[in-house]
DNA sequence: GTCTATATTATGATAGAC
DNA sequence: GTCTATCATAATATAGAC
């Protein structure tokens, strides 16, 4: 008794929590890729319980059912990425707005390669009207987005990016890089590019940067 | 006897085979639909055949499996984009690089807005490999992507289109079109954009020529 | 050509032993 | 916290009546 109120201080976890918690990261691993592969309803719990190496039942214990698996799988990555963001937000936020806008676009394009759950999740729950996409939009995409729309505007003010409709142009990026990245499978034999392939992902964003943020910075004031 | 022998070579199609192919177009509708919006493994033969008003024992009649109704919807999408492909270029036929490509691009978001599935089946299949992929690929993306990879060039030599791969370049095209549309029940909440409204097609359309083909034509010779 | 009935397998979720 | 056993439902596909 006393030996586990000392450990309980001292040490933080007690080992079976440790346990349960690698376990929920192996089922949220699992269920990331095998929903941005098959989307929501083409994939069985038992699959995701299969590639985690976990019985099955075990999902409903942690996660309580399957709508809950997929929120909490989405949660990670959208979490992560904005992580990732965030930090690369702070290292440029001195510089140009042409700068800022390029290293979200390498951010991205460098976080959707190593995870590309982040656009191929949003595509497929797009693909028809449901819960999951509300939540998904209010949760995630649209804290994501308004910043972006705001630094897009300003790269129209200075010349940077070309006229129209900001918000329309901030998708086409963010469509353009994703969707590049989330159709690797098919760009191979399709067009024989490799996205694998060493420099691929440098020359992809140096041509997303080239088009749609082609102008000179003015200078202001 | 005689009767039938008579219309057999005046009247072709029997009523029996009449409404055997209504039954099949009505099949084919339903089978686009649901497969692009829950993908192969998320679709249940049950529900297509629900959505298309017949009995579900239907589609092995017609159909032999739920394998050979995915392709032949997907033929039926693609064949059908192409024979839209083949009049629009046959009519721009004689006109500049860029009016061309200009024309294949606007022609590609009317069709995939009449017609979502184009895009979504592509970004269904492709988001894991799978045989269904690979004949996609041989059968329609490869053919369709092979004459636009030569304008595309072509557009990069007299200075219309920004220079790097041309094949990327047409991919980003590709997926920025396709993806505006077919994210539109997301775009509405994450980014107010809404598809449907009065204009918003032109208004892409333009927005993608002026971010792809920025150049002004060079005369040449 | 169309239908009902059914075989077989897969799926989401739960109960209860350890 | 983990496992086996199990239930109810839904899926693909087939057989055979009409």
């Amino acid at each position: 008794m006393s030996q586990e109120t000392i450990r309980a201080v001292d040490k933080p976890p007690r080992k079976q929590q440790q346990r349960s918690i690698v376990t929920q990261e192996k089922l949220l691993d699992a269920a990331i890729d095998a929903f941005s592969e098959k989307g929501f309803k083409g994939t069985s719990t038992r699959d995701i319980a299969e590639r985690a190496g976990v019985h099955h039942p075990l999902i409903t214990y942690h996660f309580k059912n399957k709508d809950r698996l997929w929120r909490a799988a989405a949660d990670r990555v959208f979490r992560d990425f904005r992580r990732s963001l965030a930090a690369s937000l702070e290292v440029h936020k001195d510089e140009s707005p042409k700068e800022r806008m390029a290293s979200m676009i390498r951010t991205y394009l460098h976080y959707a390669k190593s995870q590309p759950a982040l656009h191929k999740v949003m595509v497929q729950e797009a693909s028809y009207p449901n819960e999951r996409l509300d939540w998904l939009i209010e949760a995630h995409l649209k804290p994501l987005f308004d910043t972006s729309f705001v630094l897009m505007e300003e790269l129209q003010q200075i010349g940077v990016a070309p006229p129209g409709n900001p918000k329309l142009l901030f998708n086409m990026i963010r469509l353009s890089s994703g969707g590049l990245l989330a159709l690797g499978n098919e760009l191979k034999g399709s067009s024989g590019i490799d996205i694998d392939a060493e420099g691929t992902l440098d020359e992809i964003a140096e041509m997303i940067v080239n088009v749609f943020l082609p102008g000179e910075m003015r200078q202001i004031a």
